[in-house]
DNA sequence: AGAAAAAAGTTGACGTATCAACTAATTTAA
DNA sequence: TTAAATTAGTTGATACGTCAACTTTTTTCT
C-alpha cells in the first residue's frame, strides 16, 4: 500500500467521519418528522425502554455517552414530558427515571422505523465488505490509540 | 448478507462512530499540542499547501466539506493570521486565498508528524481492505441519504 | 440584451460531542 | 470515626457538523 499518500489517507479518515455524520443524519431526520425527538433523546429513551438502564450513570456505563450531555438530554425529555424522574430512597445521588405513557407510546411507534433503517443499511452490504471494514476498523482503532509517542 | 441481525448492524455502527471519534482524537491532540491549530483549521491549511485548491469552493469539492464551517473556519484562519484573501480579478464572487509564511512554517513543521501518523494508521491495512472499506462507506453513505420513504 | 438559473460566500440556528470544573452524597480506608 | 477518595449529576466552554436563508456576482438561455 502507498503510505506516501497523503490524500489517500485524509479522504478515508474524513469518509469515515462523513459516513458517520451521514448515518446520524437519516437517523434524525426520520426521528424529528416522526416523532420530535433528536437521536440523543431518542437513544436515552431506548435504553430506558429496552434495557434495565435505570439512571443517568447507567446510561453512561452502556453506551458511554457523555455524563454533561446525558444530564442536558435527559433534563430535555424531562420539560418535554418524556421522563419523570425522583431522587433513590437508599443513595441521594441517584435519580431514578422512568419513561411516561407519552415516551412509550412514541418509542413503539418509531422503533419499527429504526428497525427497517437498519436492515436497509446493512442490506448493501455483502459479506466480504462486512468484514473487511470490521477488519479495517479494528486496525485504524488500535493504531489511533497510540500515543504521540509511539508515531 | 444476514440482515436479522441486528446486533451487527449496531456494532457497525457503533464502531464506525467509535473509529471516528478516536481517530479525530489522536489528530486533534497532537495538533493542538504541536501547533495550536484545531483539526479543521489544520486541514484547510494542509489542502491549500498541498493541492491546487485556490478557494472555498475548490476546498468544498476537494473534500465535500460544508460551505458554512469552511467560511467560518477560513475567518479564523485568517483572524489568526494564517491566511490572506482578496478577492479574485476575474471573478468577484471568488475570494483566492493563500497561506501565510507563519501558515507556512507551522505547516512544514507538522506535516512530518501528521505524515508519521497516517503512515502508521495505514500500514495496517492491505489494499483489499482499503477497497472495501471505501466500498462500504459509499454504500453506507448512498443508503444513509435515502429519503425515509425509500426504506 | 434581459430574465432566470447557478455559483461563491456569509450568517444564523441547531444538534452532536468532548473536556473540565463544580456540588453533593456515599464509600473507603487510615 | 473521621479524612480522603469515589461516584452521581450539573454547568460552562469549545469544537465540529448540517441545514437553510440570504447577498452578490457570473453564467446561461432565449
Amino acid at each position: 500500500m502507498n503510505i506516501d499518500d497523503l490524500e489517500v489517507q485524509q479522504f478515508l479518515t474524513y469518509r469515515l467521519a462523513r459516513t458517520h455524520m451521514r448515518l446520524n443524519a437519516q437517523a434524525i431526520r426520520i426521528l424529528k418528522r416522526n416523532a420530535g425527538l433528536t437521536l440523543t433523546q431518542w437513544r436515552v429513551i431506548a435504553l430506558l425502554a429496552g434495557t434495565d438502564c435505570k439512571n443517568s450513570s447507567d446510561i453512561e456505563r452502556q453506551i458511554g455517552m457523555d455524563k454533561g450531555q446525558l444530564s442536558r438530554t435527559i433534563r430535555g425529555l424531562a420539560d418535554a414530558g418524556y421522563v419523570k424522574f425522583k431522587t433513590d430512597a437508599k443513595d441521594h445521588r441517584k435519580s431514578n427515571l422512568k419513561l411516561t405513557a407519552k415516551a412509550q407510546k412514541i418509542y413503539d411507534q418509531t422503533l419499527p422505523l429504526m428497525r427497517n433503517r437498519q436492515s436497509s443499511l446493512l442490506a448493501h452490504l455483502d459479506e466480504t465488505e462486512i468484514k473487511a471494514i470490521y477488519s479495517a476498523l479494528e486496525k485504524l482503532e488500535g493504531a489511533a490509540q497510540l500515543s504521540e509517542d509511539e508515531l
